[in-house]
RNA sequence: UCCUCGGUAGCUCAAUGGUAGAGCAUGCGGCUGUUAACCGCAGGGUUGUAGGUUCGAGUCCUACCCGGGGAGCCA
């Protein structure tokens, strides 16, 4: 018999293999067994029948507890009612390891406590989802640009001065100097892409700002590619076709995954080309226009009915506890608790609204998009958008400015549809030395610091452009997922440095 | 930093100012095809902390601590 991975059982029905595991459920009846093991490479059922195995097996068995480590021999069993279309007819069982009273168990937890462990926690079903989309989009960024003749470059970690000169940056103490984690490799992108043509970095960033929301982390990846005579439209174009790519490539590979986080699949294959492309100024008119407030109303009315209807469903149940039966009532009892936690998003939400259509209303032309803006930006349309031709003075110093208009610099984002928001932000770097030189004086940035930055002007300057996408944000919207804590193992964010 | 919601059993949550409960997990028992299986029994509590109001506080008031998600900022 061969040691093989529950991944490839589909392809090994009828033979009888090993499996080595954990056990993720068990489910017990007289003289018989359903141990759900789990390996990493998938999930499958063992059926131990009593009369089929020895007494030792059977007593491994038995005893096995949640996430103990187990050996299972058997013969794969195709039936098609099994998540992965096939079971295990165990043979012979034996533990490896018995575990006691492992913390998560199969029902709800409260996020705090599932941070707390999550060492423990990525052997959960979803979690195992969703890193293997992580997966599947991290393989489809090298493939994307590889094919495409781009070179994986790297660019420090730790650096002398901040970027863009606004963000909060960690600062560390480097044998006496002071210096930052970095916060893009971007400057250091343009110089390899000026070396190399096309190139893209791939690594962790830094953000020291202090913001809690489902969109931020403080350590998160970042891939970064750099086109030297890449003008704005050739890079919007390869924004565009490389989010289809990562769309397509998941959709395709990652479908059980997709479907066991139960996301809209759908609304991934409606990635396709042509995206809307937006100017800032035409978004602007889009998010004060009446369209918007329609959406909102219609929003606000979806939420008050369904907020009723569940309010009418609890007032039932409550009417017909007294007489159900006790199997019933648990099970009120249980939907009792979606209905309340699911009241108290409403309630949120409908917290939140007016303050959206406050600041999409009163929105005013040279301000930056709010987190609410780009989610209501994003309702118009069925796929991502991009919004171009930002606000100079909203964008990074080293913006080229747009030659029809001096007020706009010729950035870009790309915003994801349903309201995931933004997980494409870049633009065209100026290439004219005296505008470079002016903007790091306007802004007050160390002059010093960026000479060798300068020198990318002084010597064969060329139009190029750039941008980085994170890497957390899009899994966080191809999963569907409620917070991009969860699309990285170990996620770093304010007040959360362990585990 | 500000706004907002929350903190009750190991976990998820109930509890008009009036005897703190349920499910899950754990242990024991039952059931030969279960899908977060089901059924029975058992153990399990300083209601975040410190004050206050009250005959009486999980519930009301004040302060603080911790957490959730929003603003600002951003990928």
């Amino acid at each position: 018999m061969e040691i093989t991975s529950i991944g490839a059982l589909a392809d090994n029905a009828g033979s009888a293999v090993i499996l080595k595991g954990w056990l993720t459920n068990k489910r017990v009846s007289k003289g018989l067994l359903f141990l759900v093991l789990r390996d990493g490479s998938g999930i499958v059922q063992c059926i131990v029948n009593q009369r089929d195995v020895s007494s030792d097996s059977w007593q491994a068995a038995s005893q096995a507890t949640q996430e103990s480590a187990l050996e299972v021999a058997g013969t794969v069993v195709v039936d098609a009612r099994q998540t992965g279309g096939v079971e295990l007819q165990a043979i012979h069982v034996s533990l490896i390891h018995l575990t006691r009273y492992y913390p998560i168990t199969p029902k709800a937890h409260g996020i705090e406590f599932l941070m707390d462990r999550r060492h423990l926690w990525l052997r959960s079903r979803r979690q195992w989802a969703v890193m293997r989309v992580r997966n599947r989009v991290i393989m489809s960024i090298h493939e994307f640009f590889q094919e495409r003749g781009f070179l994986q470059m790297d660019a420090p970690i730790l650096t002398g001065n901040a970027v863009e000169g606004t963000s909060t940056l960690f600062e560390i103490d480097y044998f006496g100097q002071t210096a930052y984690l970095t916060q893009s490799g971007q400057l250091h992108g343009e110089a390899m892409a000026m070396a190399f043509g096309k190139i893209y970095t791939f690594g962790p960033t830094f953000r020291a700002e202090k913001s809690k929301t489902r969109r931020h982390l403080t350590e998160f990846w970042m891939v970064e590619p750099e086109m030297a005579f890449y003008d704005l439209d050739m890079n919007m174009e390869l924004a565009e076709d490389f989010l289809i790519r990562l769309a397509a490539d998941v959709v395709r590979d990652c479908r059980n995954e997709l479907e066991l986080l139960g996301r809209d699949i759908a609304a991934l294959e409606r990635v396709q080309k042509p995206f809307p492309r937006i100017t800032y100024t035409e978004a602007v008119e889009l998010l004060k226009s009446d369209r918007t407030m329609a959406l909102l109303d219609a929003r606000l009315k979806i939420l008050l009915g369904e907020r009723l209807s569940l309010e009418r469903e609890r007032a039932d149940n409550k009417a017909a506890y007294g007489q159900a039966k006790e199997w019933k009532r648990r099970r009120m009892d249980a939907r009792d608790i979606e209905i309340n936690t699911r009241l108290d998003e409403i309630a949120e939400e409908l917290r939140n609204i007016p303050a959206w259509r406050k600041s999409a209303r009163e929105f005013e032309w040279g301000s930056d998009f709010g987190g609410s803006d780009e989610t209501l930006l994003t309702w118009h349309f069925e796929c991502p958008i991009i919004v171009h031709r930002y606000p100079a003075a909203v964008k990074a110093f080293y913006m080229e400015r747009d030659p029809e208009d001096e007020r706009l610099a010729l950035g870009m984002d790309v915003l994801a549809h349903e309201g995931f928001g933004e997980i494409i932000g870049g633009g065209q770097r100026t290439d004219n030395l005296e505008f470079l030189e002016k903007q790091i004086a306007v802004h007050n940035l160390p002059r010093e610091a960026f000479e060798w930055y300068l020198d990318l002007r002084r010597y064969g300057s060329v139009p190029h452009s750039g941008f980085g996408l994170g890497l957390e944000r899009t899994v966080f919207w191809i999963c569907g997922l409620d917070h991009v804590r969860e699309s990285i193992p170990f996620p770093r964010m304010l007040g959360r440095i362990a585990p």
